[in-house]
DNA sequence: GCCAACGTTGGC
DNA sequence: GCCAACGTTGGC
């Protein structure tokens, strides 16, 4: 999961009650659908900062609240309103997390780049622009043992 | 700040 | 359905 930090990042993540969040304001289908099909409770996600001097991954969040409407699509005054989205037909869907560990370590990309198994990462690919997006079993693995993880 | 890559929009 | 124009993302 993508975020800018200068809007809401992993400290802020880890400033929120419980230490759970709404993750809400994704705009993108195919976004989207990873959230509303893919993400099962208690799954564990990679928390990535993009848009900043220092991209990297650098927490890990667990699933608590599978996909659900995503109300501030609906809010005129909320940064995410999206015009055509009305009550009972609102295509936008949030999820809910709880950070669960900080890497020891943040992997920023040149860190990736270099790892026969990290290199293939979906984040690293040109133009990859999808702000959720699937990890695979192995490379989720080998992030947390190369990084180290302490709890939150 | 630059710019390539990508998604979306809308005229035709 | 095509595709040009436009807006956004995000690394550098």
């Amino acid at each position: 999961m993508k975020t800018e930090p200068s809007v809401f990042g992993f400290e802020d993540l880890l400033k929120c009650p419980h230490k759970t969040t709404h993750w809400e304001g994704v705009r993108n289908y195919q976004a989207r659908n990873f959230m509303r099909d893919e993400f099962k409770k208690n799954d564990l996600c990679l928390i990535y900062h993009s848009n900043t001097d220092e991209p990297a991954i650098l927490g890990v969040a667990k699933v608590v609240k599978e996909a659900y409407s995503d109300d501030t699509a609906l809010e005129p005054k909320n940064r995410y309103y999206d015009e055509r989205a009305s009550k009972g037909r609102n295509p936008w869907v949030r999820v809910d997390i709880q950070a669960l560990y900080r890497l020891k370590r943040p992997l920023n990309r040149e860190v990736l780049r270099a790892h026969p198994i990290l290199c293939k990462m979906g984040v690293l690919e040109k133009g990859s622009r999808l702000s959720i997006q699937p990890v695979k079993p192995v490379e989720f693995e080998t992030v947390l043992e190369i990084a180290g993880v302490a709890k939150v």
